[in-house]
Parts: C-alpha cells; sequence; structure tokens
RNA sequence: GCCCGAGUGGCGGAAUGGUAGACGCAGGGGAUUCAAAAUCCCCCGCUGGCAACAGCGUGUCGGUUCGAGUCCGACCUCGGGCACCA
C-alpha cells in the first residue's frame, strides 16, 4: 500500500534525508534531500548544460536540422511576462526536436535600433548606445535564469557595427539590382521642433513635445522596390500552408489586387497641361453613374491650382492637417471643394461632371483620382448629398429593386442584380460579370483599358534620426547620389553626438556628414537618414545561421540551417514585419545573399497571444486615476492607505497602468518552472493569458507535489507485486500520445493537461512495482522536460536516468497499448443524451443497435413503438428518432 | 472608417458536426493536527425537487441537420493592424 503513504511519512523514514520541519511552511534553510526548492536546482542544472554545450546548434549532416525562431525583443529596459510566453513557447519546441533527434538551431538577439534610445537620451541625458546596452545586459541577465535552450554563442544586436554594416553591403547590392530608390513622399513635420515625427508621436494632430499643428511635408526618400513583388507576394501565400489563415488572409488584403479600368475624362476650362485627369476604377460597370470627379489634395492638378487660387490653397492646407495615417484619413469627415473645372463624360460628350478636390482620395492608390458613382458607394452618395449632386442608379436589386435613397445599394460582386443603365450586358447580371463585360467594351471603344493594380506601396526606407543604421550613400555635386564603395563600409555611426536640439543629430555633425565623393573624390556631403527599423528585422533570421561571418551571410550556412522550421511571435506583426521580411528574402536572393529555396524564409509561423494582468485603480483628489501595481495590493484594497482599488478587467501589460507582474520577482519566488508552467498551461498559445497571483502558486504547489512524488518513487522499496503495472502502463502510453499530439499541435495548454492527469494516476497507482512506478516517472521526467527543464532534470537523477534529459530521445506511445477492448457509447433520444451502452470496440453496427434499443431508457421513450430513425455513428454515438 | 480575430461555469479553458464543461484555479465539506500552515479524500454549470429526476444552458437573433459550441446569415461587445511604435 506503498501509495496511499502520505509524503510525509515516505521522507521521514531513517535514512532518507531525515524529517522536515512542518513547522515553518516556506523554510529553505531545510534539508537539500526534503523539498522542492528550484533556487538550489535550476542553477545547478544550468551549469550542467552549459558544461555539457546540449544546446550549441552544429551543422550534423547525419541528422535533420530544425531552426526555431521567436521575434527577438526590442531592448527596452526589462523583460516582461509576455518574452517569458514567447522564449518559452519556443524552448518547448526546441526541446522537443532536439529529444526528436533534430539538430536544433534556437538562437537570440537584440532588435536594438529605434525611437526609445533617442528618446531616453533626450530625456535622461547619456547616449542611445549606451542606454541600449544596458538594456540588454539588464535583459540577458533576467532572461539566462529561465533555463532557456538558446545558443547564445550567436547573440548579435542590430545595432553592432558587425550587423548594420553588413546590411549596409545588401543595401548596395539591391541598389545595384535596381530594387531602391528615391522618390518624395510625405511625412509628419514638427514646425516648431523643426523635426520629423512618427505616426505615435502626432496626437489628435498635433507634435507630442510641441503641441504645435503638424503639417504634413514632401520629403525626398529612399524606397524599396517592395510593389514590384506584390503579385509574387500575394501568389506565393497560397503556399505558406503552416501560416495561421487569419495572417495569410490579412497580408492578400494589404496587398489588395484588384481589376478594373484605367481611363482619361478629357477636361473643360482646364489649366494648361491638364486637358485630362486620368483615373482608376474598379466599377467601371457603374459609368453610366457617374456623378463628379475627384481627385487627392495631394495631385498635381490640386497642387497646380494651389498656386493660383487662394480658396483652393486653403483647402487643401486644410486636408495637410489631417496627417499621414489613412486611419485619420477615413476617420475625417469628408469633404470636397468644387475646382470649376468640368468633364466630359466618355460616353456622351454633351453630359458634363464636376471636378472636386477630396481629402479622401488617397494619391498613393491608383492614378489619385476616382469617378464617383455615388448610388453604389456610400461614401460618394454621402459626398453627393452633401454637395447636391446627382444620384444616378445603375442598377437595383433583382426582385422588387428600388431607387436609392439614403443608402446606397452594394451588393456582393457576386449577386445577380437588374440592370437599368447597362452598356453592353444582359439586364440580370452580377457586378463580376458587369466588371469585365464592361472592361472589354471601353477598351473596344477606345476609352482605356483593363488594368490590375495593387493596394501595396513601395516600402520607404529613410528615417530622419540617429539611432538607425547609415544609408551608405553620398551626395555629391557633380556626380549626384553616388553609392559608397563596398571597401569603404562600414559606414559607421559617430558616438559624439548630442540631444540637445530637436532634429537628427548627423545633420549638424561637424566633420561625419564631410567626406570625399566615392566617385570623383570632391568633398561631398554624407546622406544624413537612417533606415527603418523593420529593415534590421527583415533579414536577422538568415544572420542568425552565421552572425560572424564578414559577408551578409555564409553560403553553406544558409544552405544547411534555413528555413526558419517555426517562427513564434505576436500577431501584431502579421502584416508589416512579415510582409518585409517575404520581400528581403527574395531581394537577397536575387542579390545572391540566399539560395531560391530561402524566398519564403518561414516554413510555419505561429502568433501567440498576450500575457494580460487585471488593472487597479483608485483616484486622487482631483478625480484624476492612479494606478497599482499588483504587490501594492491586498484584499482588493492598497496595503499602505487601506483604501478600495477599483478593479478593471485584464488588458495588455502596460507600464502606464501598471497592471505588471516582473518575471524576475516571480523566478526568485518560485522559480523560472512555475513561471514557464504557468504560462503555458493556462490558456491556448494563441489567446491572450492572464497571469495571476494564485495561479503561479498553485503551480508552485504542484510542482513541489511532483517533486514529491518523485522522492517517493525513489525511496520505494523494491517490491515483486506488479499486478497494477498493467494499468500504470497502459495509462503512460495514452499520456505520451496525448502529450506529444498535443506539442505538435501547438496546444501547450492542453499537453500540461494530460501532464496533470498522468501525474494523479501515477499518484494514485496501486499495486504498481517500483521498477515500473520509477519507468513511469522517468517518462514523466522526459515529457515535462520542454516545460519545466530544471525539475525534469531532478527527478530524471532522481529515478536513475543515464545522463541528462535534455540530451534523452523522446518516449514513443506503444499503439497496442492504447487500444481498449470495450468502450461506452452514448445513446441519444432525438439528439439528447439519455443512457449509455458498453459494447465490444469492435462490434458491428447492427449489434451496436441492438444493444442500443434494448437499454432501458430507450425502451421506455419508445412506448412499444418502432423508433422512426436510428443514427449509429461506430465508436462514437447512437441517435434514436423516435 | 477599412481589414483580421475572439466571445463556453465564479475564473482560465476542453470538446474530428456526435455524452458541453476534460485539466487547472477559486469555493464548499471531510481527514490529519493541541491549533494553524502544508498534505490527503470528496463535492462543485444554472433553476426546481428530500430524492429519483426534469427543464434550461456555449455573446444575441434566425437558419441547415437525426444531431450545432462547431456549419450558414444578420447583429452586439472586446482585441490586433492600418504603411514613421516595435
Amino acid at each position: 500500500m506503498l501509495w496511499t503513504l502520505a509524503p510525509r511519512a515516505a521522507i521521514t523514514t531513517p535514512g532518507q534525508g531525515g524529517p522536515v520541519s512542518h513547522l515553518r511552511g516556506k523554510n529553505m534553510s531545510g534539508d537539500a534531500q526534503a523539498r522542492y526548492q528550484p533556487q538550489a536546482l535550476e542553477p545547478k542544472w544550468q551549469e550542467a548544460w552549459e558544461k555539457a554545450g546540449c544546446f550549441t546548434a552544429r551543422r550534423d549532416p547525419a541528422r535533420p536540422k530544425y531552426y526555431v525562431l521567436e521575434m527577438f525583443p526590442y531592448p527596452s529596459g526589462r523583460i516582461h511576462m509576455g518574452h517569458v510566453r514567447n522564449y518559452t513557447m519556443g524552448d518547448v519546441v526546441a526541446r522537443y526536436k532536439k529529444a526528436q533527434g533534430f539538430s536544433v538551431l534556437h538562437p537570440m538577439g537584440w532588435d536594438a535600433f529605434g525611437m526609445p534610445a533617442e528618446n531616453a537620451a533626450m530625456q535622461e541625458g547619456g547616449h542611445p548606445a549606451e542606454w541600449t546596452h544596458n538594456n540588454i545586459a539588464v535583459m540577458k541577465g533576467q532572461m539566462k535564469p529561465l533555463g532557456l535552450s538558446i545558443d547564445w554563442s550567436r547573440e548579435f544586436a542590430t545595432c553592432d557595427v558587425e550587423y548594420y554594416g553588413q546590411q549596409q553591403a545588401l543595401f548596395l547590392d539591391m541598389l545595384e539590382e535596381g530594387l531602391v530608390y528615391r522618390k518624395n513622399a510625405v511625412v509628419n513635420w514638427d514646425p516648431v521642433d523643426m523635426t520629423v515625427l512618427a505616426n505615435e508621436q502626432v496626437i489628435d494632430g498635433k507634435g507630442w513635445r510641441s503641441g504645435a499643428e503638424v503639417e504634413r511635408r514632401e520629403l525626398t526618400q529612399w524606397f524599396f522596390r517592395i510593389s514590384d513583388y506584390s503579385a509574387e507576394l500575394l501568389d506565393a501565400l497560397d503556399g505558406l500552408e503552416k501560416w495561421p489563415e487569419k495572417v495569410r488572409l490579412m497580408q492578400r488584403n494589404w496587398i489588395g489586387r484588384s481589376r478594373g479600368l484605367q481611363f482619361a475624362f478629357s477636361t473643360i476650362d482646364a489649366p494648361e497641361g491638364f486637358d485630362r485627369i486620368e483615373v482608376y476604377t474598379t466599377r467601371p460597370d457603374t459609368l453610366m453613374g457617374a456623378s463628379f470627379v475627384a481627385v487627392s489634395p495631394d495631385h498635381p492638378l490640386a497642387k497646380h491650382l494651389e498656386r493660383h487660387d487662394a480658396e483652393v490653397a486653403e483647402f487643401v492646407a486644410e486636408c495637410r492637417r489631417v496627417g499621414t495615417t489613412e486611419e485619420a484619413l477615413e476617420k475625417a469627415e469628408k469633404k470636397g471643394l468644387d475646382t470649376g473645372i468640368r468633364v466630359r463624360h466618355p460616353f456622351d460628350n454633351a453630359w458634363e461632371l464636376p471636378v472636386y478636390i477630396a481629402n479622401f482620395i488617397l494619391m498613393d492608390y491608383g492614378t489619385g483620382a476616382i469617378f464617383g458613382c455615388p448610388a453604389h458607394d456610400q461614401r460618394d452618395l454621402d459626398f453627393a448629398r452633401k454637395y447636391g449632386l446627382p444620384v444616378i442608379d445603375t442598377f437595383i436589386a433583382a426582385e422588387a429593386g428600388a431607387p436609392v435613397g439614403n443608402t446606397a445599394f452594394v451588393p456582393p460582386k457576386t449577386e445577380p442584380v437588374r440592370w437599368t443603365r447597362a452598356f453592353g450586358w444582359p439586364e440580370i447580371a452580377t457586378g463580376e460579370e458587369a466588371v469585365e463585360a464592361a472592361i472589354g467594351i471601353c477598351e473596344s471603344r477606345g476609352i482605356g483599358e483593363g488594368v490590375t493594380k495593387f493596394r501595396l506601396r513601395d516600402w520607404g526606407l529613410s528615417r530622419q534620426r540617429y539611432w538607425g543604421c547609415p544609408i551608405p550613400v553620398v551626395h555629391c555635386d557633380a556626380c549626384g547620389v553616388v553609392p559608397e564603395k563596398k571597401e569603404n563600409l562600414p559606414v559607421e555611426l559617430p558616438r559624439d553626438i548630442s540631444f540637445d536640439k530637436p532634429g537628427n543629430p548627423l545633420d549638424r555633425h561637424p566633420t561625419w556628414r564631410n567626406c570625399p565623393c566615392p566617385k570623383c573624390g570632391a568633398p561631398s556631403l554624407r546622406e544624413t537618414d537612417t533606415m527603418d527599423t523593420f529593415v534590421d528585422s527583415s533579414w536577422y533570421f538568415a544572420r542568425f545561421t552565421a552572425p560572424r561571418a564578414t559577408t551578409p551571410t555564409d553560403a553553406a550556412e544558409a544552405e544547411y540551417w534555413m528555413n526558419v522550421d517555426q517562427y513564434i511571435g505576436g500577431i501584431e506583426h502579421a502584416i508589416l514585419h512579415l510582409l518585409y521580411s517575404r520581400f528581403f528574402a527574395r531581394a537577397m536572393h536575387k542579390t545572391g545573399h540566399l539560395p531560391a529555396k530561402c524566398i519564403e524564409p518561414f516554413d510555419a509561423l505561429f502568433t501567440q497571444g498576450m500575457v494580460t494582468h487585471e488593472i487597479y485603480m483608485t483616484r486622487d483628489a482631483r478625480g484624476r486615476p492612479v494606478y497599482h501595481l499588483p504587490e501594492e495590493i491586498e484584499d482588493g484594497k492598497v496595503k499602505v492607505t487601506g483604501e478600495a482599488v477599483r478593479v478593471i478587467p485584464s488588458a495588455k501589460m502596460s507600464k502606464s497602468k501598471k497592471n505588471v507582474v516582473d518575471p524576475v520577482n516571480i523566478i526568485e519566488q518560485f522559480g523560472a518552472d512555475t513561471a514557464r508552467w504557468f504560462v503555458m498551461s493556462d490558456s491556448p498559445p494563441e489567446r491572450d493569458v492572464e497571469w495571476t497571483s494564485a495561479g503561479a502558486e498553485a503551480t508552485h504547489k504542484h510542482l513541489a507535489r511532483v517533486w514529491a512524488l518523485s522522492r517517493r518513487i525513489a525511496d520505494m522499496p523494491a517490491s515483486d507485486s506488479g499486478q497494477g503495472d498493467e494499468a500504470l502502463m497502459r495509462a503512460m502510453h495514452r499520456a505520451i500520445d496525448e502529450v506529444t499530439r498535443a506539442i505538435e499541435g501547438f496546444s501547450f495548454n492542453k499537453a500540461i493537461a494530460g501532464l496533470y492527469s498522468f501525474t494523479n494516476t501515477l499518484h494514485r497507482a496501486e499495486d504498481a512495482s517500483h521498477a515500473a512506478m520509477q519507468a513511469a516517472a522517468r517518462v514523466l521526467a522526459q515529457m515535462m522536460a520542454p516545460m519545466v527543464p530544471h525539475l525534469a532534470e531532478e527527478i530524471w537523477a532522481m529515478q536513475g536516468g543515464e545522463g541528462l534529459v535534455a540530451e534523452a530521445p523522446w518516449p514513443v506511445a506503444d499503439k497496442a497499448m492504447l487500444v481498449s477492448d470495450t468502450i461506452t457509447l452514448p445513446i441519444q433520444i432525438n439528439g439528447k443524451r439519455k443512457a449509455e451502452i458498453a459494447v465490444a470496440a469492435d462490434a458491428p453496427k447492427e449489434e451496436v443497435e441492438k444493444t442500443a434499443l434494448s437499454a432501458d431508457a430507450v425502451i421506455k421513450a419508445l412506448g412499444g413503438k418502432a423508433p422512426k430513425k436510428v443514427i449509429v455513428v461506430p465508436g462514437r454515438i447512437v441517435n434514436v428518432v423516435v
């Protein structure tokens, strides 16, 4: 009856480590053998792994490779629970794949350029480099105790000159291949600080520091020709089968392929050079419902009129105050200004339409000009009602269609409708059919042509900031824009700068800017723009395969390690980071830096949820909210003042709301394994997980229980009773099957549920022999190892496991142990469960039906009548319809 | 505004179109203890009922189906993204 012995009885057995103090609950000074002490055992095993070199990635032609990567962190200062969750997920995959026999690459680095370092330098003095390096040191120190299976020998930061120098080499190669060019683009300009602002630095149309009204201003900027790859990036999404469908859909919509008609209206009373206005429309079928033409405030016509007409100048200036984000434009009140210019309808010379400048027309999309058909576009309808323009129906609902009132009639393009103003297709046709017909008819009449356009714009990479990778070009009076010579790379950021004035310190650096022209040698000026930090993160995954190479990549290393087999990160990167990386991989292939197989660099993608926490709020004397850290709260009150707090439901952890839990505190209190287990256990990984102190404590208790169970098993006397062995082994194989499948399916919460169940089974195992218990405990250690590697090592060692569990192969379930002879089937009557029957697993349908019909509840429900229908789903259910 | 998700007990969640609530937390009861902590055992969707049991129940409304948390349509709420936050 060993299994019923309380752990206390087992561990107080003479010779087994002596009695535990029962008087002091959390006393850590007791015998090292007697209780679970993560603070002692975690560093011990981390040292053992390090000594054994377990996690150093090695090219091993004899083994398949596996590259697992978590999106690298921005060195903000401290790690948070989101990091813990992200890196634990990657670690589970890495350790599991290693156990499966793969040669694993699991690197870590730092996305180290970016605005916060400059902001810190401005606010607190110091240098962005110093701030960044300090943060990296602190965060690395916080990550190390987590026991992640990372190959730290490959670590780098994107602000290392060894990294960004190679990025400059890539840039030059891309420039040579025609993948980079310059053009004008609008930025947010703060007229007081005389500086360019990021979108997040613009609050309600004003600069975040100066408070000045932000203006849109045009600057000449560098662009990557990502739009050349629109079609390919779109079509290749179909091949990314191991990506979440939602991410592929978001990218598809972002790239936005559309089929439409491009044609020109001829103008009346327009300034010279504007005798035609080119428009693009995806609804040429509604051309007979056109009632106005609208151009963007950034359209050449608007710019021309602006110079000659005060009213236009004022309107355009107003439009430019709206900001640069699409969101701001879409949310702004739709406004237009009649230019007085008229155009002729292409089908009817006598039909004239007014030309407006409208704030909702984007210059970046299509031609920057549209025609409006109010009957079939809500925004056009609102516009038409506002400015008294005609509303002309071109089609109505096929059945009982009525003319448009205040709601535009916009059915799906696949729905058949009744055409009242068709020009060459049947009266009943779908939008799709009508669009294709309209394009064909217009082409044959010489009015424009059918074109495919994309929403995706070229990627502007210029940033007017210091803390980024310098763009390696030189501006020469004689030669123009000249690329720096490769042998002059890296173009290193100067250290002697200051942030005492707003703007980019590189612009006013006394010596750095001056350099000889790489072509003619004449005194010239360096480009002072640096690169968007998305550039840094668009190829770091490739650099990890050869982080010290003197070229951007190493062919042999890239050939072996690429692609990333599993990429893990936040859903917030679903579009930009992932799309830019996909483009960069293609560009790196074109410039000879990656093999062809790498153009889709991430084989599988997993997007994990956030870690959330309740927010605790009180109000100050003036009624302003005051937030409190979780550790300041006890029983719904602020510990110090006793004031009751308002508990706001779970939200993403953020410093300003103070709903943060510092992983360092959790590790100190409970150990890394508790933090790791908890973030993996409670929620499915793609969903948000709420951190609760109760959950963390419960996790710690559970791990201590497992430890004590292992201790008890290790101390069991050998016995020859083995009556319970078969049942235990069956449970063990079921657990192996369940846990393995859960990990394969990224359902770590279910893997942990399986581990709980198996632990309970092991705990209650009756009549099992010592040998079987030990075998089961060893398998438990193996299965726990990806989540709680330190505790797993300890159990493995206790149970006489050979070597390190980190090096042990993954257990394999014996299929024969998974099947049972009889199964229980639920019986439904009219779809509601009413009874259960036990049948042989391989019983034929007829026999199952017979057994089901003889069940008491069924006989009662039938009341002597024959069932209307009996549905037997073998192995699942029986439904009797009465 | 546009694009993409998510909504299941007091809580986190589980469920190839087939027994809704696995596993865990919190809570309740009991054992052990001088007592507490810790540990162990049992109960635990809601309503009615002493009980057997019955009815209801997966954001809302409607539909498909022998059978819907799951599929379809409309809506509500919350979250992510919207090109210079990373």
